[in-house]
This record gives C-alpha cells, structure tokens and sequence, in this order.
DNA sequence: TTACTATATTGCAATATTACGATAATTGAT
DNA sequence: ATCAATTATCGTAATATTGCAATATAGTAA
C-alpha cells in the first residue's frame, strides 16, 4: 500500500502527526532553526545556508506550510516565511501533555 | 533519488527528525496515547483497540522503538512497552525552546 | 522591452513507507 | 511433546518521499 489510514484515526492523532511529519526530515528541522536564528522572517537565503539545491529546499518549504508549520508572504521577489506559532503550541501541549503524565505516573516497569 | 542526506545535517537536526518522524504518523500517535492511558505499561492488546493488522501494528511497534521513543521488555509472551522519557524531554526541550524564541521576538510579519 | 534575480513547478529516478497475508518464533499451559 | 496464544519477520504490492535538472513564473531595474 504507502498510503497511510488516516479516516481511521481522530482528528486530533492525524493533526499531530502532520505537524509531527512535517519535522520529520533533517533539512526542515535545519529550515526551522534557520527561521527562528533571524528577528526579521527574511529568510531568502535559506539555499545558500543549506547543502540542497534550490527545488528540493523550495519543496521542503511548501511541506512546512503545506503542515502548518510555516506561514509566508510574497515581499519583493523575495519570500518572507515566518513559523506559525499556533502549530508549536499545539505540538508543544502535545508534548508536554506527554511529559506530565510520564512525571505522575512515575513508570515502574521498562527500567 | 529518495534517500534523506543525512549526513549533511548536525546530529541535533537528525536526531529531532528522527523522533518527530516516528511521530509523524496517525497510528504511532494514537500507539503513543494508547501506551499512555495505562498505569502500568502492559500493552499487549493494542492490535485490538486499532483498525490495523497484528502485523502492521508490531511494525509501528518497531519503528517507535527503533526512533527511542519507546522501549519494551519481553515479559511472559506478550511485549510490554513504555515511553522513553528521555525522547519526550529532547522533543519538549526543543519545542520549548522554539515557543519561547517567538515569544521574545513578537514576530513583526506574516501577520 | 530586456536583462537580472529569486522562488515555484514539472518531470523523473531512486529510495522509503505503509499495509497485510503467510509464516516463523517464543512462551505458557496441559 | 503438543497446543494455544501472542508477537516478530518475510515477502510483496501500492503509494509516498526525496532530490535535482530543466523550466516556468514573478518581481526589479535598467
């Protein structure tokens, strides 16, 4: 098959694993910390920081937004792409969710 | 080509990519929530609370485990697995940290 | 207009992922 | 030793991802 069952999870499974998905790739962790490094969101050099032609890093940035991770606007002949915070909140409560119950629990078992 | 170019990205960068791959799809989310729900990590029976095949599950199984996010011991015969904490400290550390990086900036654009 | 610069899209090849039937392997009980 | 129960692996088909050369598109500047 490949094709992932997603009508058989809920909403909230499918949403965090396209966000999840979308991180899943080193270049786009490198493309985040790229974004974040910089005050301004002009990040039209991303090809000259990174060692991937310049389709494949368009093609990285169109899954980013395509996810919801990044969102970006037309400036100049330039793009200015900025991370969507409210994609890290919802991955960040995800994860903390994780976290806080692995704490309460205190797992007794899998040492 | 197909192959990810790993060995062009910083260990942190694979290493973040690698946990949220295995985050990065519906069913392993819903394995994580499913492992999660319980006090103690007896999950043996997770084939029958998700609409997919023995085989395909233990393949997830695997590849959470091979990702570090969970770890499992052999007990009688049945697997019982557990959430690495360890993963969910590297994710939320990460996650954390770029939430709290656009805080501090108030980012300007794309509105 | 033309030239220049920068990003996006197309098309394709190589590889990876997803899913499952069939089968193997392991353990517990009889 | 044999059986039942459970998880793992193998093999394979369908689909997705990754990467880039070539090309298209869009804005700026002269």
């Amino acid at each position: 098959m490949g094709a992932s069952k997603t009508e058989y999870f809920t909403e909230k499974e499918n949403g965090i694993a396209i966000l999840a998905k979308a991180l899943g790739h080193p270049a786009r962790v490198a493309i985040i910390n790229y974004i974040l490094k910089y005050d301004q969101c002009i990040c039209g050099d991303i090809v000259n920081e990174l060692p991937l032609s310049q389709p494949t890093i368009s093609q990285h940035l169109k899954e980013l937004k395509q996810a919801g991770l990044i969102k970006g606007e037309i400036e100049g002949n330039s793009i200015c792409y900025c991370i969507d915070e409210k994609s890290i909140v919802k991955l960040s409560d995800y994860i903390n969710q994780i976290h806080s119950k692995l704490q309460t629990k205190k797992n007794t078992c899998c040492k």
